[in-house]
DNA sequence: CTAGGGTTAG
């Protein structure tokens, strides 16, 4: 068009500009917006509103700010993208602010105010705004529906889930691809299976097979990644399989999933196999797929194809990171977990509260005492990091390997954390190691006080009553587990299940009874 | 012209 001199007009031009906005194009974007000047386009405010959008999308806000300043007429979208620019910038309070003071809130204004308040951390702010639209009478679009859901995977909140999916229903609103996407993984991220597998199923409906539309391969990507959430694995392991044998495609999420899925199961040739299939269709391994691979490889017990994988990315990732370092706690190799993580600061890389959970657990695997000590006072000191319950039962762990009980009561005084059964769990399990039954029996009798529902503490502790011939309390502890409603799992091996997966996966036209049977409590 | 969907380490 520029080469034969035709005179655009304002609908292509933002068209353009939109692709720019899209593509991140800066230049090519800086190029139209003169093109517009020397050919003497009238700027509209639709056109600028563009143009504006595309210097914010860019982050070159010297020229969104000079443009927004020039402009003579604003309306309801130059304040929206406004808005917009402040949240995604983190300045919520302006953001905010500006939000206040608009007149006539339409429903994109709310939809970016409440979207922005989600992006930024601020949940509980972003549900009074929600209730707030309502109250206001501002009708829920398709977009907003789709906020309102992320924002309930977030808190959790099934049951608001519920309202909000019916609110759907009511409004009469098309559920389209994205909608129907993220009524999937609200269930599945608030543990609802049966309801996201409900709408799932729903898709072929609007849908045909083998169509391969982006919606149709998130939906499936979603299924997958929250079976797997749910501890579903098989379940996941067969949606995968119809996913290969329909012919969908298999993009780098559910293929992530699915190895995190091996990782748990411990399933090390379908591992393998996805792992193939990775470099079979040529899958970028970056920080996502990596981590997960190197878990896999880690948790199935091979440290060499993990410490490969590693070698193979080349990204200062700290996920990446921290599941190497993980990987060799896991594996009792402390002093190379602590020389990578070390390694890995060198090179200024920020640990996060994951990375200390390897670190410490390294540092508890192999004994290294004044190392966890001194690591637990970085994450706290210089990282600011607040340490959590992962932390402590660590901690604990570790004081209580080199046999120093007292100073395991003192950080328990200390930090107010009798609450926590983890952490009397882990005290337990170094009574054990150092045959401590008297500090046995003191620990089990802190951990029945939080109302465990585990059946080992209870047994253990009855035991060591009826050791000593107190008949009496024998008899309480077996109480107490039956009106907790405490039971005694038959054990099921573990190895026994993996092979029962394991057969199930190799052999896809395996009877529909077996797969009824196969056992998933572990 | 603006606002919306799925993945990794614990």
């Amino acid at each position: 068009m520029q080469n034969e001199g035709i005179k655009p007009n304002q609908f292509t031009l933002s068209s353009v500009l939109k692709c720019c906005s899209s593509l991140s194009e800066l230049k090519i974007g800086k190029g139209v917006h003169g093109w517009i000047l020397r050919v003497g386009v009238v700027f509209d405010v639709i056109l600028e509103n563009a143009l504006f959008y595309f210097y914010v999308n860019c982050e070159d806000f010297g020229s969104a700010k000079w443009l927004f300043e020039s402009m003579e007429e604003k309306n309801s979208v130059t304040w929206n993208i406004m808005i917009g620019a402040y949240l995604d910038t983190g300045n919520v309070d302006k953001a905010v602010d500006l939000f206040r003071r608009q007149g006539l809130k339409d429903v994109s204004i709310w939809n970016t105010i409440i979207n922005g308040l989600i992006r930024n951390g601020f949940e509980r702010i972003a549900l009074k705004l929600l209730y707030e639209m309502v109250k206001d009478g501002t009708l829920f679009n398709e977009v907003t529906f789709s906020i309102a859901l992320v924002l309930v995977s977030l808190l959790k909140d099934l049951e608001l889930g519920k309202q909000i999916h019916g609110r759907v229903l009511l409004s009469g609103i098309h559920v389209d691809g994205f909608l129907r996407n993220s009524l999937i993984d609200m269930y599945c991220k608030c543990g609802e299976m049966k309801m996201a597998l409900k709408v799932f199923e729903k898709m072929d409906t609007y849908f045909g097979r083998n169509e391969n539309s982006i919606e149709e391969v998130i939906s499936w990507s979603s299924i997958i990644s929250g079976l797997v959430l749910n501890g579903e694995f098989e379940d996941a392991f067969k949606t995968f399989t119809s996913m290969v044998r329909k012919d969908i495609d298999i993009d780098a999420f559910s293929i992530t999933s699915i190895v995190s899925a091996c990782a748990s199961f411990g399933v090390l040739e379908l591992g393998r196999q996805v792992h193939g299939l990775v470099q079979k269709m040529g899958h970028k391994l970056d920080a996502h797929l990596g981590s997960s691979l190197i878990d896999m490889y880690a948790k199935c017990g091979n440290l060499d194809d993990a410490k490969r994988i590693f070698k193979q990315t080349n990204d200062m990732n700290v996920v990446l990171w921290t599941s190497m370092v993980y990987s060799y706690a896991l594996h009792g190799r402390g002093r190379e977990a602590v020389q990578l993580f070390e390694f890995s600061m060198s090179r200024g890389l920020l640990p996060n509260e994951v990375t200390f959970i390897g670190v410490l657990t390294a540092c508890s695997h192999a004994g290294l005492l004044e190392e966890g000590c001194r690591y637990f006072r970085l994450m706290k000191e210089v990282y600011g990091i607040k340490p959590g319950v992962e932390h402590f039962t660590r901690m604990v762990y570790l004081y209580g390997r080199a046999g120093q009980f007292k100073e395991i009561k003192k950080v328990i005084d200390e930090k107010g954390i009798h609450h926590l059964r983890a952490v009397w769990r882990s005290f337990l399990s170094s009574c054990r190691l150092h045959r401590d039954i008297e500090m046995a029996e003191w620990v089990s009798e802190n951990l029945l006080r939080c109302k465990t529902l585990d059946a080992g503490p209870y047994v253990l502790l009855s035991n060591i009553y009826a050791i000593k011939q107190r008949w009496e309390e024998v008899a309480t502890v077996r109480g107490l587990m039956q009106s907790r409603g405490v039971k005694k799992h038959p054990c099921e091996s573990w190895i026994q299940i993996r092979n029962q997966v394991h057969a199930f996966i190799m052999d896809d036209r395996s009877h529909p009874q077996k797969k009824r049977d196969m056992c998933v409590s572990i």
